[in-house]
DNA sequence: AACATAGGGACAAATTAGGTCCCGTATTTA
DNA sequence: TAAATACGGGACCTAATTTGTCCCTATGTT
C-alpha cells in the first residue's frame, strides 16, 4: 500500500489532493451532518461551488445522500471515510512523523490525527476517536480510569464506543474544575461511566476555596476514600492546556495570572501549571490525583492538538516513560519545531 | 492494493485515465527513446499540446529528460514505469480477464499485456518481454528451445534479458519460413542462443519446394539429426497468424490462397493451417516440428496479439494442456467474445 | 404565518487546456 | 560544407471547463 500510494504520488499528484480534498469533504458531512452546502463551504474555506460540484460528484458515487434538511453520509459513504483514514495516514507518512514526535518527547508512543484542531473542528473529533479507540484496546476487566475535564476529553467521551465491560470504575481525576457544566471532569466521568457501562465516582469541591476549607473536605470520610482509589487508577487520560488560557478560564484573578505568568508558566494539565522546562511550579488548589502519583500510573493518555498548544505540550513532563501522546498534525509538526530547534 | 485501488476508483475515477495516459506516454517515449515530442503524439494519437504540457510535468517529476536529440526516460522513470505497470495490471483486473480466457481455451495459463497490439506497437514489445520472463522462469539447464519465425516471437527474442545458461539448445521449429530474414526462424534461433549464451543448430530449406525434393532434404543426415532433436525439445516457442495473411506472405499462389480460405482455414501456426474446429487442414510444405509432436512438448508457449488475431488464436488447438498463451489484452477481450457467444 | 436553511437552476466571469504556427538549435544527410 | 531534418520551447488564439454569484422553490422550525 505504501508503494503505491508512493507511485501515485510521483506519477499523479493532483489526483492525490483531490483525494485530500475529497476526503476532507466526506469527514465534514459526516462529523456534521446533516449539513447545508453553504455551511459546509465556510467550514471548509472552499468556494459554494466547489463544494456543490464535488457533493453532486459523491452524490452520484453513492456516498452522501442529499435530502431537503441536509447531506447525509450513506452507510458505502461511512464505510469509504473510514478507509480513507487509512490511506490519508500513509499519505502523509504519520507514522514517520508519530514516531519523531514520540522519540523527541520520549514517552511510549504518540498518535497523529490529520489536520489541525484550531482550524478544523472534526479534526477534535477524529482526536477524541483515536484516543477513545486506544483507550478501548487497553481497557480490561477491573480498570480504574480517572480523567479530567476539558474540550479534549468531552470528546473522548463523547466518541467512545458503546462497549459493556466488567468491573470497570471511572473517577474524576480532580475536583470541580472549570465552570461549563458540559466539559467537566465529573460530567465526563458520568457519561464515559454510561457509555460503557461501568461504576463511577464524583468528587463535587466548590471552585477556589482556601487551603483549609480544602483540607477539611480532603479529610471527610466519603472523599478521602475516593482519593485513595484515585490514587490506585491505572488509566488516566487528561487534556493539556495552555497556563494562560487555562488560569482565566478557571477563574484566578488578574494578580495570579500575571505571577504565573512571569514565573513561566506555560502549560497546564490535571491541576498543575508546569513551566517550560517542565517544572511543576503552580497547583491549582482543589483536590484530587497527585502529581506525584501520576508517574507511577500504569497508563497515561494525553490528549491535545492545534499549533498553539505545542509549547504546552512539551512543557507537560510527568516523567512517565508510559505516557501516550494523542496530538493532531498541526501540533506534531510544531513539536518537531519546537525541539529540533534546541 | 488491490484494496487501495478499489477504494480509489470509486472516489477518485479520473485518476484511471490519467495514471493510464502518462503509463502510455512514459512507455511509448522508453521504447522510442530518444523521441521528439511529435512523432510522440502521433504515436499515441494524443494532440501535441497535450504530450507537452504532460512532458512537461514528468520533466519536473524527474522521470524523463529532455535532450536536444529528444527525450528519454531517467532511471526513475524507467522504475517508475515498471511499478506503474502491476497498478495497470490489478486496476484493470487482468488476473480475473486472465483465469477466463484461460478457462475458455483449456490451456494451462494465460498472460495478458494491456493494450492493443494493432494500435500500439509497444504493447508488442511488452507481449515479448513479458513472454520472455515467463520462458526465462522455466528455462533449465539442458533445455531445448525450439521457436518459430514472425514478429511476435521476434519481440521475444528482441526482449529476452542477458543471461547466461548452462548447455541450452536453441534451434529453429521449421526451415525457412518467410522471406523477412529478421524475422526468420533461424535467425531467430541465432540470436535468442547469443543473448542466453547458448548452443543453436539452423535448420536451410528453400521456401515452397516439392515434396519429393523436400523428403531427400528431411533425409540428409544433417537436417535428419536436427529433426530429431527437435522432436525432443522441451519448449516450442510459437506465433500464431491468420491464415489470409500467412498465406499471403508465404508467396502462395493466388488458388492455392483461395483454397485454402474456402476449406475454412482462419489460423496458421508452426507451419499449420487450422479451421474453426480447430483442426490442421494443410500443412506448408516444408520440415520442422511435427503436429502430433508438439502436444507431447513440456512448455508450449504461444505469442500473438491484436483483436483481428482473436479468431486465429481460438482455433489453434494444438491439444497440450501445458500451453501458454502471451496476448494482449485487446485479443483477450475479443476472445472471450467469440468463445461466449457459442 | 413567518423565517431560516435546504438544494438546484442559470449564467457570466475567470481560468485552464488544447490547437497551431513559428523560431533557434543541434544533428544528420547529401 | 550546406541543406535538411527533428528537436524543444515560445507565443497566441480558441474552446472548454471551472468557479462565483444570485435567485428560486421547497421544507422544516419557531
Amino acid at each position: 500500500m505504501k508503494k503505491v500510494l508512493a507511485i501515485q504520488q510521483k506519477i499523479i499528484p493532483e489526483m492525490i489532493e483531490l483525494l485530500k480534498k475529497r476526503y476532507e469533504i466526506l469527514k465534514n458531512i459526516y462529523y456534521n451532518q446533516p449539513v447545508g452546502r453553504r455551511s459546509l463551504s465556510q467550514e471548509l474555506n472552499l468556494g459554494e461551488r466547489i463544494i456543490r460540484t464535488e457533493v453532486e460528484f459523491l452524490k452520484n458515487q453513492g456516498l452522501v445522500e442529499v435530502n431537503p434538511i441536509g447531506m447525509v453520509l450513506t452507510k458505502d459513504g461511512e464505510k469509504i471515510l473510514d478507509e480513507l483514514k487509512e490511506i490519508i495516514y500513509v499519505l502523509n507518512d504519520y507514522k514517520h512523523l508519530e514516531e519523531k514526535v514520540q522519540k523527541l518527547l520520549k514517552i511510549k508512543r504518540v498518535i497523529i490525527v490529520p489536520g489541525d484542531s484550531e482550524k478544523d473542528k472534526t479534526v477534535l473529533k477524529e482526536m477524541g476517536r483515536a484516543c477513545a479507540n486506544y483507550v478501548k484496546e487497553i481497557l480490561h476487566e477491573g480498570s480504574i480510569i480517572s480523567l479530567t475535564g476539558g474540550t479534549s476529553v468531552a470528546q473522548v467521551v463523547e466518541n467512545f464506543p458503546r462497549i459493556s465491560t466488567k468491573d470497570v470504575l471511572v473517577l474524576p481525576a480532580r475536583g470541580g474544575i472549570g465552570r461549563d457544566v458540559e466539559i467537566q471532569a465529573n460530567t465526563l466521568t458520568a457519561n464515559l461511566a454510561k457509555k460503557i457501562s461501568a461504576n463511577y465516582r464524583l468528587l463535587h469541591v466548590p471552585d477556589n476555596i482556601s487551603s483549609e476549607t480544602l483540607e477539611t473536605i480532603a479529610n471527610e470520610p466519603e472523599v478521602k476514600e475516593i482519593l485513595e482509589i484515585l490514587s490506585k487508577s491505572d488509566l488516566l487520560i487528561f487534556g493539556i492546556g495552555r497556563a494562560d488560557e487555562m488560569s482565566k478560564r478557571r477563574g484566578m484573578s488578574p494578580q495570579q495570572i500575571n505571577e504565573l505568568i512571569s514565573k513561566g508558566a506555560v502549560a497546564e494539565a490535571f491541576g498543575y501549571y508546569f513551566n517550560k522546562s517542565g517544572e511543576a511550579i503552580f497547583r491549582t488548589p482543589s483536590i484530587g490525583i497527585n502529581f506525584y502519583d501520576v508517574k507511577n500510573i500504569k497508563n497515561v493518555v494525553a490528549i491535545a492538538g492545534g499549533k498553539n498548544k505545542a509549547e504546552a505540550i512539551v512543557a507537560t513532563k510527568v516523567n512517565n516513560p508510559n505516557m501516550v501522546l494523542v496530538t493532531d498534525e498541526a501540533a506534531a509538526n510544531e513539536i518537531i519545531n519546537i525541539l529540533q530547534i534546541k
